[in-house]
DNA sequence: GATTAATCGAGACGGTACGTCCAGTCTTGGA
DNA sequence: TCCAAGACTGGACGTACCGTCTCGATTAATC
């Protein structure tokens, strides 16, 4: 397609094995102790590599978010008919996650990474799983009649969303009937 | 009060100019670029004074912005009778400032502290001026009858500021409309 | 002639920019700046190119020394009758040499390959065109009686081209009378 | 003396496992593949409190030739009354450690160090303990009319260290006889 | 008022990681 | 089979900061 002339070819083995460190790092060390040559050991690369293809950390984690290998392991909603039922099983299940120091490391150190990062902060729920699950039942929900019409699926999904970064951030610990709680409040009747 | 012994005391200047400089820095370069070295050329103050009372760049933004210094300028909302309008008002002002370079930069700058750091992310809210006004007129708002019993004033707090966040990081910028939309979507009816 | 099988043979033309772009790097930068990254640029060829033929800088380099790449230009004595004339005259001529940068440069750089190089050492005085018409005319004078049949000429060639490298390491100009005085303390009488 | 205003004064110890570590690594592996890392490493020091003291490998080499840390352990000449005779044996001497590994090395790797800075070429011979030697005997043996008043004992200096340089690179090991023949050559009678 | 000790600014220290250059090898496609 | 181009792993470069330690000067409570 686009015309390289002759050289060899860009190793997408490579290419993966940083990804995949820059992820690994990321999670384990946090976006700070995160270092290049770090991850060029770890995949067993040489810097240059990496800089012949990524510009700075954070194009390295835009494109490791962007590869999916920072997927959070989330639950989704139930599509089980009662949205409010459904919502509150789901909740429950992210606020606990909230309590799991894997996710919630993973959720600040992106934190992080959008926050210092335009690249990042663009693509940030682009990649994320959840907050896609959630629209899609929303949406469902919306056209079941279940939502109002007023409402906006996009911004329920960012306020519900929005809560448990704060969460995350705060290091507060789910407590029981938070989740019950919450909904109440942004979902009210 | 506590015996210290002879020798001389701690410098208030210092300990001010060094927070401040902290406050600037962070807003200025942001976290990542923040260098101990840079707010004790700026403070006109030796590391040693710095690492002798604070022991990370974390505990130095925490404490910076404990102090205010780093106090957002942000819009508090009307107590004025309606609900509903005085936070339309209030939330337009918001979503208009995160189209503003510096306190978006702020925000931003902040939640990468929080991310990182357990002590920035505790003290995170106690800190920010417009969450507890919130706070206090949402309060207002439900002691007046103007907000369902149900709703816990924390969790609405939070899911607004959420979305505030979420904005933010993505770099949206504010279209006309969206702070009623908004509205009516997290406070329906 | 050989029967070397299918496929191109060896480009001279590759084999000879090879060669006069090390003399020119060697003589324009001098050993440590000398990179095969550059001479492959400016011979316009590829890398393994150059390490399919030579094994390491110091072998390029005897190699470009040997075809005449680093020949000095440098004077060669008369050989009018009078010994201590001829050599004083050229004497002379070579120790304003050792004030041209070119020249020094050039000296200097090849006394660097032939330290770090045991081919470029061995190598170093069959390719160097004074030392040969020197010897030359030494034994012309030494057979014409004019010089002492004790002497060695070769130990005589190279106490004169030794004085003649220190200066250039030295880096010390030539003053008038030099040449006179130094062949008066090495060819006395 | 000078006053250097507040702050730790340079480290004595540092400065010279600095220069300790930068003689034995160039004898040990040459000028190109002396670094500043190994050295660092060997003086279990920081990489950057060598930059902080010297700008460049060549002033790093220098400087230890100058503190006598590159001392060749060279022979000095007898002063026994016979010129011929004394300098004969210490040639012989010489020659032969141009036959020992350790002491061509650090010949030729000074001579690589000289040709590629200047600053240890002008100080080459300042540093060189036998060619110092030498000069006095030969003053000595001038002022004592056993050499020609016109000989000039740097230039004939010169060309002795000249011939056994050009040995040196050469790589020539010396055979017996050399020392005699040499001298014959260039202090004729 | 002298002593004493903790402070201060400055800055050198041993280190880690940066982002770059180049080494020497391997791969690709064309001649 | 060789060539040019160029990507690869890897090592060293020279720089920026880290967090610690050491200096000489200053300052204030204790003697």
């Amino acid at each position: 397609m686009t015309d390289r002339g002759p050289g060899a070819l860009r190793s997408e083995s490579a290419r993966v094995a940083i990804l995949r460190a820059t992820a690994d790092q990321l999670v384990a060390h946090g976006w700070n102790r995160l270092t290049i040559e770090g991850i060029a050991a770890a995949a067993h690369v040489g810097k240059p590599t990496i800089y012949r293809w990524w510009s700075s950390k954070s194009d390295l984690i835009a494109d490791a978010l962007m590869e999916g290998m920072l997927q959070l392991e989330s639950p989704l909603p139930d599509d089980g008919g009662d949205l409010r039922e459904d919502l509150a099983t789901w909740l429950e299940q992210m606020l606990a996650l909230a309590g799991d120091p894997v996710a919630t490391a993973t959720i600040r150190y992106l934190m992080a990474a959008a926050a210092e990062d335009e690249a990042v902060g663009r693509r940030f729920d682009e990649a994320n799983g959840a907050m896609a699950a959630l629209a899609t039942r929303l949406e469902h929900a919306k056209s079941a009649g279940q939502l109002d019409a007023e409402v906006d699926v996009a911004d329920l999904v960012d306020a519900i969303t929005g809560v448990i970064i704060l969460r995350v951030l705060r290091r507060a610990p789910a407590a029981p009937g938070d989740a019950q709680r919450l909904l109440g409040s942004i979902l009210p009747r």
